[in-house]
DNA sequence: TTCGATATATCGTTGACCGATATATCTCGC
DNA sequence: GCGAGATATATCGGTCAACGATATATCGAA
């Protein structure tokens, strides 16, 4: 799993948010740094929704614009911690091989 | 940069080592979980040295097999250390998240 | 009324990654 | 002496996530 998928699952760990909010999250999350571009998200989208890590929580018309509202599913959150605890032991290599000089 | 990159760079932290011997490094370096196969490995080598974060350190012939020794470059350092830091901060932003419920 | 933010969607391209395959030599066990 | 497996480098083609660009539509602010 690359960047842009994780900070997706990631940005959905606290509560259902719609493609537009995930973007925005993710950017806020990352400080800034990272930024994930449509054709990212909503292929990610498609690809988390099949692999049934994510699931359409509800659809919302607002102001005439809809909005597709998503959520983690319990598998989703297991893939996340998962993912995590790898990402955290291989920093934590890196960090102590590093360290070593 | 992904995994795969990541762990090369990172086998090449304490000293050179040529092809097979990164091979080797990563996967000790990751308990034996992470398989970088030869594909994988060449091309990147030759990404990475077009990029000026490895060198070729020295080339050996033993038994008749050559070896081709590679070490990172003081900007491959740099680099190496800017990703450990990036993935670090990504992670630790994780796992606040995740320990929130 | 024009711009930027909000919101979703598609399209084509790129490029890292990966499995498979190839070649060649050495060592170990039988 | 022979075969298997480890050592060592290399290429090739396929896949797929990511990405930039583009499109559509609405809203509020300047």
């Amino acid at each position: 799993m690359q960047d842009p998928t994780f900070l997706i699952l990631l940005a959905l760990s606290d509560r259902p948010r719609h493609g537009y909010g995930i973007l925005l999250e993710a950017k806020e999350l990352s400080g800034g740094t990272i930024r994930i571009g449509p054709g990212t998200l909503y292929g990610a989208l498609e690809r988390l929704e099949e692999a049934g890590h994510i699931e359409l929580d509800r659809e919302e018309i607002e102001d005439g614009r809809p909005r597709r509202y998503y959520r983690l599913t319990r598998r989703g959150r297991g893939v996340l911690v998962e993912e995590t605890q790898r990402r955290d032991a291989l920093v934590g290599l890196a960090k102590q091989r590093l360290a070593h000089r």
